[in-house]
DNA sequence: ACCATTCGCTGATGTTAGTCAGAGGATCCA
DNA sequence: TGGATCCTCTGACTAACATCAGCGAATGGT
């Protein structure tokens, strides 16, 4: 799936590494030490996940990424412990429903206990001021971690994800624009199908957090729908989205993209200035247009350097 | 060993907790999936370990912490697979020696590729000032983190890690002083043994890397053979030595400490000043002393507030 | 009413990781 | 020279972490 960039080396690379191995060994060894509590690390996993409001063990086997044999198995011991209940749903009885028993939610917050001195450990032999850096550092590259996770795939326009983003996407413009927005009047993405244009969205695990579209017209293509999950801002995921699906249009051969916007869409106006888009009269009559781009797509320059055109 | 502070909540759990859910999650599970490479994750980290150079049984042991017969059956099953060649050392033929067979070497070469990968693909879909910021943390991080893994033992005098640090001590401050210091120039540390004082050594992975040692005397302590190891500089391990040395001293009652120093030791000097130390007139007459310090003991205030006295 | 599918469970089986006791040879020290 | 100690290996064992095939009950679509 990950596609490395081959050519250019990459800078940092052996930081990165250095990091990786202290990181793993560090925490790695410490979180086993704090939370195995005599009970396979599994198990003290999967006592986690159930959390207080329970989970289906549908959903437990997809979060946890595990057989449905094993994960069986592993719960039949949580409950011979007395740790959880396992009951069949209401609603489906073919699914079942985990939930922690009180001795269950007891072990739990001993759990959250031995978690926070798993991390008191870490912070508790360093300086106010260490400290401070030390959260700070973490933060920075936790953020881009997950920006570095979030993965770009095409997507057909019937994939129910692409109707997700497009709710949210017309959710939030109705919400700044102050027009109410309803059911009838979010479009499909039907006219970015295959051989006429691409229809691509960010996942982070499996989530769609945002998408962009690319429309072929005669001369030109138009770049729509650019929409980043409120959550997930500041990451920059637009960013990254631009820049995919002009390396889609320069692999097809397009050397001029379009595309209207929102003026209550202040940061996404400000991508694409910044991004190179210059502003140009009116080329539609989109409902929610009021300002209109273009950019001339030249050979790949710097700042181009990622994603490798159309890969991935 | 460790014992995390407990009333004083510590700033920072929550943010170090999500840090740790999120990397060990990510990069544990990318580096299975790059480093297995058809073989126990274990046995290639030993082949990494092993090494272009060889390395003997022994080490391996003490350096992967493993079962004397656990790793025996590792090293068999890269001797099988023909990528390492075991022989008996000719120092001490009880002692064998693993060293990599070409087929090995290459194999390495290959598991060091997949690492680059492996570091690449973190890096990859960011943009350029991005992984500038990613690598700045990660090696900030790692810093801390360097740091925090240090651990403080009172140790004795006796103690060959005791006569290592005084080694080292006394061979930077001659190059320092431009003065040749020969082996018996080095004093040991039995003037700080049990009941009259006490000898702290810092250690890093085992091995020691700063020392700090207290002496009593009628009315006052001294502080004495402050030192940290040139490659574990900046990570705050000389206050948090002199913290702690300190909290000691302040355990036994004694409310006046007094060190000397040499001018050349400027960071120390600027050190002890920071903490609280008063240049005074000299005191002794140690043999490279030229600036002599004190500080008085209060209760314990602000800045101290971590290692907890006389703990661990 | 039927069939395909979904869901969870069980049993069989395998690999990885690790521990423990002790054998056997080599070395060190008194 | 004789014990104590060191180093490595073997065999026996255990726990954890899976994978796979198939069963039986429930469900949804036609």
């Amino acid at each position: 799936m990950v596609t490395p960039t081959s050519h250019p080396p990459i800078e940092g690379v052996p930081q990165v590494r250095s990091f990786n191995r202290l990181v793993t060994e560090r925490i790695g060894a410490l979180s086993d030490e704090y939370l195995a509590r005599g009970r396979p690390l599994g198990a003290s996993r999967l006592l986690w996940e159930v959390g207080v409001a329970g989970a289906d063990v549908r959903d437990l086997r997809v979060r946890l990424g595990l057989d449905s044999g094993y994960l069986s198995r592993l719960l039949r011991n949580l409950e011979a412990e007395g740790l959880i209940e396992v009951v069949v749903s209401p609603e489906d009885r073919r699914v079942r429903l985990a939930r922690l028993t009180s001795k269950g939610r007891m072990e739990r917050v001993v759990l959250d206990r031995r978690s926070d001195e798993l991390a008191e450990s870490l912070l508790a032999p360093l300086s106010e001021g260490q400290r401070g850096r030390l959260v700070a550092a973490m933060a920075e590259v936790e953020r881009l971690l997950t920006a570095s996770a979030a993965e770009l795939r095409e997507v057909d326009p019937a994939d129910p994800d692409v109707a997700h983003c497009l709710h949210e996407f017309f959710g939030e413009l109705g919400r700044r624009a102050a027009r109410p927005v309803t059911e009838e009047d979010v479009p499909t993405a039907e006219d970015m199908r295959a051989p006429h244009g691409v229809f691509v969205v960010a996942y982070l695990k499996g989530a769609p957090i945002g998408c962009a579209g690319l429309k072929q017209h005669d001369g030109f293509a138009e770049v729509k729908r650019m929409w980043v999950d409120a959550g997930a801002r500041g990451l920059g995921l637009g960013r990254r989205l631009l820049d995919h699906v002009e390396g889609l249009a320069r692999a097809r051969g397009i050397e001029v993209l379009r595309l209207d916007t929102n003026e209550h869409l202040t940061e996404a106006i400000g991508m694409y200035r910044s991004a190179g888009y210059e502003q140009i009269p009116p080329y539609s009559d989109e409902p929610f247009a009021t300002h209109w781009f273009e950019k001339r797509l030249g050979e790949r320059g710097a700042g181009d350097d990622r994603e490798g055109g159309a890969a991935n």
